[in-house]
This record gives C-alpha cells, sequence and structure tokens, in this order.
RNA sequence: GCGCGCUUAGCUCAGUUGGUUAGAGCGUCCCGUUUACACCGGGAAGGUCCUGGGUUCGAAUCCUUGAGCGCGCACCA
C-alpha cells in the first residue's frame, strides 16, 4: 500500500524532533496529573516519581547532562508506558558559590569591576538574572534532549518556595540545637572570601620546599615557615626516649624568627615518633590537628595570617607581606640567624584547594554556622544525623547501585565532621537569623521590628539541595504532591556528588521528614572526550550537545550514551557510537516503510494467523520483551538497549523481513508474514520508544488506526 | 597509609548467577544494488580475555600473587 511520502526519504531528525517534543508537551502527558484526567493512566495506579538533580545555573548543559537526563527519560518513559502515575520533575540550583564566582569571573573580565563595586541588593540581582538566563537556556535544552519532564511542577533552589523550605529546615533544626553559631576551625578561602565545606575541598598533588629549623635544643620540620611566629609549643611523643629530660609543661627560652620566645612542652601521642625527629611545633590557628591539640591542652591560639593572605602585626618585619613573598624573607633570615639546618627540595605533598576557585586554602578560626552531626536529637530516638544518614543504606532500605559506593558512604560517614554551612557570599539564601545588640533570633519570616539585623551570611548551596525531593513537592507545606510522590522511586546523580548530595538529602529526609528520600540511587559515571580525559573549558575538549544532536539526531546521542553503559562507569564520548546509532534510527525507519508498504492495510483487529515458523519468531520476542522488562525494571537499561538493537537489526530486519520477501515472492504464507511484520514492529516501537522517542513516535504517527482510536505512542501501552 | 575499581579484537567498550566455536560498534579486506535501507546486505581477517598460581568436569567470569592505570578517604608536622 502506498505509505506517507514521508517515509520514502531517508529519516531526517532534524525534521522531526522539534514538531515530535511539541506533540508531547501539548499533549500534557509529561504531567500524571493529565494523564490520569484523560484516562491513559488509572487513578489507582501505583506511582513512580524522580526529580531531576537540579543543574547549575552557571552556564549551559554538558554531555554529563544528556547521559544523566537519556538515562531518566528512558526510566520514566518505561514506567509511564507501564501504566504507572509517573512523575518527573524539573528544576535547576542556584549553586550559589559556583554562579557568583563565575560571574565575577566574567564581570572582572569585561569591566574590570567586582563585587565590592555594587551594593549587596544590586550584585546580588546582577547574579540572579545572569542565572535566571542559564536557566532559560538550559530549560531549553532539556526539551532537546526529549525529557518528558513535568514543566508545571518546575522549581528552582532559590526560588520563593525553596527558600520557605529552607528556612523551616533551618529553624527547627536550629530550636532541636542541629545548627549552632562558633568559633571553630575552618576552610577559609582566600582568593573566593569564603569558608568552604571539607567536601569542597580539592587536594593537589604539589612539589614543594621542607624545611628543617633549629628550634632550641629541637629540631623542628614545616613547608609553611610564614606560620610559624605563634608556634610556642614544642609537641613530643610521651614515650619518645630521646626526650625523656622534657616533662609535660616545662617551659624553656628559644631563639626564633624575630628574637627569642617563651616556648611551652606538650606531651602527646598524637606524635609519630617515625617522622622526622619526632617533634613539632603547633600553630593552632591554621591547622585543623594543632587546634585540636590546642583545645584539649587550652593552648592560645594566635592568628598570623588574616582573611586575604597577608601577615599580621604578630610578624613583625613581615606584617602586611603575602605569604609566598614571606616564606622566602623568613627562611633568609632564619639562615643568618643560623638556625636553618637543611631544605628539601623535592617534598611532595598535597595541599587543600578550593573546588570552585582553585584558591589555596588557608585553614582559619571563625565564627561560623555548623550542622552539629553527632548530637543525639531526642525526637528521633536520641539518633544522631550521622545515624540517620547510615541506618537507611545499612538495612537496605536505600539501595545503592552500584553497590561499591555503599562502602565509600559508609566510610564517609565515619570521618564526617560537623557540616560548616556559612558562606561569606551574596547568591544565595541568607541566613535566618537576627541579631540586635548581645540578642539573637532565628525565624522563617523576615525579622522587620527596629534595631534587629539579619547574618550577612548565606547557605551553602547543598543545604538547600538537601532538602530537594521534598521541596519541590511542597515541603513544608502538607501537599497532596507529597504525600503522593514521596518518597520517590529513583535518583540518578553522578557519583561525584555522593556526599554532597545523596548523603545530604538522606539525612535531611529522614530527620525532616522522618522517611527516606528515595528507594533506590543509581549512580552514572563521568563522560569523557575519546582519549579519557574529562571535559573542561581548559582542555578545550569541550563538545556541544546541541552540535552532535545536529549532526546525527537526538535518538542517536541517546543511545549512544545508554547501551552498554552500566551504572557507576564513565563513559569515553566517541562520535563514531553515535554515528551508529544514527544508522540505527534509520534503519528503523526504513523497515518501518518496508513493513507498512507490505502490511500498513491489516485489519489490525483482526491479524490473520500465523504460521509455525512465524509463531516461533512470535514466541522469541516474547521472551525477548520479558527479559528487557526485567532488565528495565532492575534499571539496567545498558543490557536492555543492547538486546532490543541487536534483536531489531539482526533478527527482525535481517532475518525476519528478508524471509517473509520470500514468501511474498513465493506467494506462500504471505498473510502469516504481513501480519507477523506487523505486529513485530508496533511492539518493537513500543518497547524502543523509551530509548529513541522521537523516530519510534513520528513512525508511530503513520501506522494504521485500529477501531479503538491510537494514542501518542509515548503513553500508549508497554507490550508486556 | 586504608579502601575501591579497571585491564577482553587496531580503537571505544558489552559479556547479567562459571556452561558449546568469546561478542557489538567503528576501522581493514573481498563480494554484492533482482519488493525497505549504500545511513545497506553477505563474507573474511583480527583476541596468550594483563601476568603467575589455584578451585572445578568446565574459568574472561570464582579464589590468590604480581604489574600497570584510575578513583575515594586519611591530622604525617
Amino acid at each position: 500500500m502506498e505509505v506517507n511520502e514521508k517515509l520514502l526519504k531517508p529519516y531526517d531528525p532534524c525534521q522531526t524532533e522539534e514538531k515530535i517534543y511539541r506533540l508531547w508537551e501539548e499533549s500534557g502527558f509529561f504531567s500524571p496529573d493529565l494523564c490520569v484526567k484523560k484516562g491513559v493512566t488509572s487513578p489507582r495506579a501505583e506511582y513512580f516519581s524522580m526529580v531531576l538533580p537540579p543543574p547549575n545555573v552557571t552556564g549551559r548543559l554538558h554531555m554529563g547532562h544528556v547521559l544523566e537526563q537519556a538515562l531518566q527519560d528512558t526510566v520514566a518513559r518505561f514506567e509511564r508506558m507501564r501504566g504507572k502515575k509517573t512523575l518527573w520533575l524539573p528544576g535547576t540550583d542556584h549553586a550559589a558559590i559556583a554562579t557568583q564566582a563565575r560571574f565575577e569571573k566574567d564581570l572582572h573580565k569585561e569591566t574590570g569591576k567586582s563585587r565590592h563595586d555594587f551594593s549587596r541588593e544590586k550584585f546580588f540581582k546582577m547574579v540572579s538574572n545572569f542565572g535566571l538566563q542559564n536557566q532559560k537556556d538550559m530549560l531549553g535544552q532539556m526539551r532537546l534532549l526529549g525529557a518528558s519532564l513535568d514543566w508545571s511542577r518546575l522549581a528552582f533552589t532559590l526560588d520563593e518556595k525553596r527558600e520557605l523550605a529552607v528556612r523551616t529546615a533551618f529553624k527547627k533544626m536550629y530550636d532541636e540545637g542541629l545548627i549552632y553559631r562558633g568559633h571553630r576551625m575552618v576552610n577559609w578561602d582566600p582568593k573566593g572570601q569564603t569558608t568552604i565545606s571539607d567536601d569542597e575541598i580539592v587536594y593537589e598533588e604539589r612539589k614543594d620546599k621542607f624545611y628543617t629549623f633549629k628550634y632550641g635544643p629541637f629540631e623542628i620540620g614545616t613547608a609553611r615557615p610564614e606560620t610559624k611566629f605563634g608556634d610556642k609549643y614544642v609537641v613530643m611523643h610521651p614515650d619518645d626516649k630521646r626526650y625523656k629530660k622534657w616533662k609535660h609543661g616545662d617551659k624553656l627560652t628559644v631563639e626564633w624568627i624575630n628574637g627569642p620566645i617563651e616556648a611551652t612542652i606538650i606531651k602527646d601521642p598524637i606524635i609519630d615518633m617515625e617522622f622526622g625527629t619526632g617533634v613539632m611545633t603547633i600553630t593552632p590557628w591554621h591547622s585543623h590537628e594543632d587546634f585540636v591539640l590546642a583545645e584539649k591542652y587550652d593552648l592560645d591560639k594566635e592568628q598570623i595570617i588574616d582573611k586575604y593572605g597577608k601577615l599580621l602585626p604578630i610578624a613583625g618585619e613581615f606584617a602586611g607581606m603575602k605569604i609566598a613573598e614571606a616564606r622566602e624573607k623568613i627562611v633568609e633570615k632564619l639562615q643568618k640567624k643560623g638556625l636553618l639546618v637543611s631544605v628539601n627540595e623535592n617534598y611532595t605533598h598535597r595541599v587543600a584547594t578550593a573546588e570552585r576557585t582553585g584558591g589555596l586554602i588557608e585553614p582559619q578560626i571563625m565564627m561560623q554556622w555548623f550542622v552539629d552531626v553527632n548530637k543525639p536529637i531526642p525526637s528521633r530516638g536520641n539518633k544522631t544525623l550521622k545515624d540517620l544518614m547510615y541506618e537507611p543504606v545499612k538495612s537496605g532500605k536505600i539501595k545503592v547501585m552500584p553497590e561499591r559506593f555503599e562502602k565509600e558512604y559508609y566510610h564517609w560517614i565515619e570521618n564526617l565532621r560537623d557540616w560548616c554551612i556559612s558562606r561569606q557570599i551574596i547568591y544565595g539564601h541568607r541566613i535566618p537569623v537576627w541579631y540586635k545588640d548581645s540578642k539573637i533570633r532565628c525565624e522563617i519570616k523576615d525579622v522587620e521590628e527596629e534595631g534587629w539585623k539579619q547574618d550577612t551570611d548565606t547557605l551553602d548551596t547543598w543545604f538547600s539541595s538537601a532538602l530537594w525531593t521534598f521541596s519541590t513537592l511542597g515541603w513544608p507545606e502538607n501537599t497532596k504532591d507529597l504525600a503522593d510522590y514521596h518518597p520517590t522511586s529513583l535518583i540518578n546523580p553522578g557519583y561525584e556528588i555522593l556526599f554532597f548530595w545523596v548523603a545530604r538529602m538522606i539525612m535531611m529526609s529522614q530527620y525532616l521528614l522522618g522517611d527516606i528520600p528515595f528507594r533506590t540511587v543509581y549512580l552514572h559515571g563521568i563522560v569523557r572526550d575519546s582519549k579519557g580525559q574529562k571535559f573542561s573549558k581548559s582542555a578545550k575538549n569541550g563538545i556541544e550537545p546541541e552540535e552532535i544532536i545536529k549532526q546525527y539526531g537526538t535518538d542517536a546521542l541517546r543511545m549512544s550514551m545508554i547501551v552498554g553503559v552500566g551504572p557507576g562507569s564513565d563513559l569515553s564520548f566517541d562520535v563514531q557510537k553515535v554515528k551508529a546509532y544514527g544508522k540505527f534510527a534509520n534503519k528503523i525507519w526504513n523497515a518501518s516503510r518496508f513493513v507498512l508498504e507490505q502490511a500498513g492495510d491489516l485489519n489490525v483487529e483482526n491479524l490473520p494467523k500465523l504460521d509455525e515458523e512465524d509463531k516461533k519468531a512470535d514466541k522469541e520476542l516474547v521472551k525477548l520483551l520479558k527479559e528487557i522488562t526485567k532488565d528495565m525494571e532492575e534499571y539496567k537499561l545498558y543490557l536492555a538497549s543492547e538486546k532490543i538493537y541487536e534483536y531489531f537489526w539482526h533478527t527482525f530486519a535481517d532475518i525476519l523481513i528478508e524471509r517473509s520477501k520470500k514468501k511474498f515472492q513465493e506467494n506462500r504464507n504471505a498473510d502469516s508474514a504481513r501480519a507477523l511484520l506487523f505486529s513485530h514492529l508496533s511492539y518493537l516501537l513500543k518497547a524502543l520508544h523509551p530509548f529513541m522517542p522521537f523516530v519510534t513516535e513520528e513512525i508511530w504517527s503513520m501506522m494504521p488506526e485500529g477501531p479503538a482510536g491510537k494514542k501518542l505512542l509515548m503513553v500508549e501501552k508497554w507490550p508486556i
């Protein structure tokens, strides 16, 4: 029979995808409510829900986002077709420090100005506009990817509803003593001029000089002479025989950088006797470990370096100098005084840098806000936040894929310290605390009364994303969405944010709702270039998803990211692979043309009977579909996609279609062949749809309509 | 230092609980346009499944030794 003339040409994704997406969007079927209302989903159906890991509004989507959304959209479409009330909720993340840092960089490059040239309000507005523009671009990109997201529920981590959620969470934790303010050792980023959490530190291996100095009768080693001005405590192991004659608390006068100082002996088993001389001096203000010691023995703590990385007056003649400059000069001076013992030029160690700005972290003691992870919580059976994070994974209530990340997760929790949540940046959720004289109030609503001033710090962006699974569903209101869709079924982030995000979501959901945030965590890997390098701006190896889509189509790009890529494994992006699946889209197109030419006029309701060998083929397909369904239920998309590809091309096209040609030629069991081709095609289109939604939907629109009418393929029933 | 992962065809990788001659895509070579498709079909070459040892009737798959690469975590001054 005659087929649609579109079918006579090769498949052209550019001519198809935009139109198809509009069709889907206008149908309203991305919303589970409308699916129920329009009768394609039963009101009593089981639910399936996912929140999209909100992309940062720092720029545009990259290949990592494509992978993530391809995976999620495939699952969402599968579950929707199986008749579940399926919600996939979109949103974006204000990504406080990342967005502000990016904006400031551009601002400086373009105008030479910095945040200090604007009022707080003005600057906030500027960053905010920058973020909103990026958000707009990204939402467009998500549509290009075919994402079946429910746009009516679009959320942003910094919008009004999420602000309410953040403040409500903060206040509850504050009232229960889980959030406190205190002078504590924090990670100060002199470049970004803000604190960062332990998780935002990136360690870099580096070669530095390691100096050994005479310190009275001892020799001490350091890579950081510029911090040594306040070192008036000498620490050694209590069992170290070499220093037996010194007792804890002994005092002695030693010649040091700026003249003699009085040093005090501290004996503590923290010292590794094997390392160096077994003696060290401590700088409690600028070292985490030293701070712990200082607290233990109630030692003086003196600040040596200011927040701009310059030495303070305690450094005497070196005051005001930058660290790098001072270091050289201090060593010079000590050498002149005869106190320099040796310099090791090849000392490799790891230095802490800030994830977003690359700044060298300077530990500092500062007044900041923290989340206490070790405090027993009466309202949660005296469990700690650590317990609340640990338990649901341990008990299996939350399943992590691949499983090996569970170990990393436990390990992280065991080593977890209180979470520093205050940031000295402007773009973000301002801390909902107000001060007047020495009084302090934590409130959900702005304090408008005379004389009260709000804290100037903002919250770590991960504080708001930690609430994401339920803040997007309306919490703290008692909404129907929350009752209907929480806990969510699946979350699908990259493994690199297991701690930043997944752990914190579990913590907040467990604490605030007394429930898990999701049942399964499917961690995906990183998309690298063909040489295995991470995509990055500096490496100039970035590939724009749009470029690939323009050339090969979204379906091809999506398939290339799903087939054979298991959970947690990185994938090297390879255009050849995309190209191959572009060919596959065309193969589906051409096979469909043949089938529709041969069997497009069959009575769908009453297909001819199958002969023996076709019956066998039919059974095989059923078996395959069962297998694929099981794989999909277990989120093994990498297997299901490969199987369906293999079957379509090498069984359906290469064997069954070729066989049918003979039957048509010989006019032997031709009706059976027609029926087989037709039913095969319609099953295969359905099974392929979650993976390659565009080309399958387009072909589906050309399939003959039965008496029961025809729906969009996206809401047709899954074949098994 | 502790822990985890990877190593399969020239390249990028699959291989689900151990089971016949180990697979795909791309690339290479040969042949082929007579009812879809050259974005194609048929065929071929190409593999010590990192190394050594073990368990087993049987190992790419399980255990173990070593090597190379990668990752996570950790207070070595």
